[in-house]
RNA sequence: GCGGACGGCCGGACGACCGCGGCAUGCGAGUGUCGAGGAAAGUCCGGGCUCCAGGGAGAAAUGGCGGCGGGUAACGCCCGCCCGGGGUAACCCGAGGGAAAGCGCCACAGAGAGGAGACCGCCGUCCCGGCGGCUCACGGACCGCGAGGUCCAUGGGAUGGCAUGGGACGGCAAGGGUGAAAGGGUGGGGUAAGAGCCCACCGCGCUGGCGGCAACGUCGGCGGCAUGGCAAGCCCCGCCAGGAGCAAGGCCAAAUAGGGAUCGCGCGGGGCUUGUCCCCAGGGCUUCUCCCGCCCGAGCGAUCCGGGUUGGCUGCUGGAAUCCGUCGGCAACGGCGGAUCGAGAGGAAUGGUCGUCGGCGGUUUUUUGCCGCCACAGGACCCGGCUUACAGGCCGUCCGCACCC
RNA sequence: GCGGGUAUGGUGUAGUGGUAGCGCCUCAGCUUCCCAAGCUGAUAGUGCGGGUUCGAUUCCCGCUACCCGCU
């Protein structure tokens, strides 16, 4: 089942960590620390959307449309202990065909996941980029989900 | 039929599968039921509700409003009417009090921009000229015997004349010209020329009658031009307004100190005639003043609450509600009767994939078919308004023009 | 939820109701062997829609965009 994530400071964390591009959303993902107290076996995911998408409505449908692709492919491919933040796109959340947007997402999934990619892991990560404060998760290679 | 004005309404429908939020029920799987708008928006006004401020009166400051009457809980909203402007009309628009309380501004142009001014111009008097007459003197020519007459030239004089030139002084403000605006308008009389100088009408001011609750209208009398425009410049007049906002506010639980609250005891300075005396007080309680009332002022004791943080419950939706009928009212609206309950979340619920129909656009000679698209926009304490956005469509009333009967 | 402010050439900014200025940028010319600098000149602007006024960047109303507070 999908946990839904409010504070703000969890989706700050997941900003800092894995990100990826698809035309019809943002993506970011992070592995939780096992201090902070939820249960390792929960999977969360936030859904956000900036001023840039447009007023209430258009806001709106873009976090459905999200909310309806994270229900069909996060719960089964997503991994337990992940933190996930699904962003809409201006335009693109609500005007993209749904098996596109869908498509997007198991994309990003994909390469979050794949354990030969140096994205898949943020402990290093190539571009310099500053640490993060939690490590734990560092060390810890992501695996597929049996 | 074409064109136009005004008012009101709808704003996709039905179905299948997988899903979402609240409530009820069930041990549970689940089941049942309800589930965004006309603007929910902007937050521009007005209220309810809650807390804060001791009560009353006045003032100041600040902000707003501004024809009159009515409606309303109230309003800057609505209805009706008045006045002004626009339109052939239906109808539309108007921040629509005061400019003789005061201050300020009116660029450029123009002579002059506010107790104004004289550039061109008009008129009078005088002076210097011009023209044509009159008259005198002298000269010449001609006619006549003569007295004298006629004509020409020069010079002088006086008075009057002119479609006449220039100048000085004075009168005028009609006309030209400048400007957004030139110190009432039109016409006539009058005058040297003119002018409210006089007269008529209009406008303006004062005033009386009548109609109207009133704004105002209308009829008459008087005055005789005085009062330019701008107050969405300052301002004056009248009216209105205490502050904050549901993250208001209330309750509970966890957690516990340096503070706070209540009650009891207690409390300032000066004067002398030493008294249960008199006088003066200080500070606080809405920015100020006044009145009333209250408290503090100095410590001690007792009792109670408790900062910050986190969570839960409540406020939370039945209300100036909606619909129907009826009565009053031109209407806004109100009275009465009946029926109905239609989101209450707490980072926030309506989505996805389809089918049929509907609408719009494109393609097509047309039909069929095919393709694409579905206005503006999402409750967060609740109402009444205003403003702004809105694909497409429906209904009603009225006006103008053309045609037919 | 409650409030406040700003909008002026491409850019940064002035501006008493009366022709909207300035610096940088851009362009052209001069200068130089060439460039830079310098000199001369030019282009280009009041967010939008109404209203008041003879006249609006300025005053008033309504929108739009952006920014900033408080809770």
């Amino acid at each position: 089942m999908l946990d839904i994530l409010n504070r703000r400071a969890d989706f700050l964390a997941a900003a800092r960590a894995v990100r990826h591009t698809r035309p019809g959303l943002l993506f970011q993902a992070r592995r939780r620390a096992e201090a902070e107290g939820v249960a390792p076996e929960r999977l969360r995911v936030g859904f956000t959307c900036s001023k840039k998408v447009g007023n209430a409505v258009a806001r709106n449908r873009a976090k459905r449309r999200l909310r309806e692709v994270a229900r069909l492919e996060l719960s089964a491919n997503g991994l337990a202990g992940w933190d996930y933040v699904l962003i809409g796109r201006p335009g693109a959340t609500a005007a993209r065909p749904f098996e596109d947007l869908r498509a997007d997402l198991v994309s990003a999934l994909r390469a979050t996941h794949r354990p030969d990619r140096p994205s898949a892991r943020p402990s290093d990560p190539p571009s310099g980029r500053p640490a993060e404060g939690t490590a734990p998760q560092n060390t810890v290679v992501p695996r597929r989900q049996s």
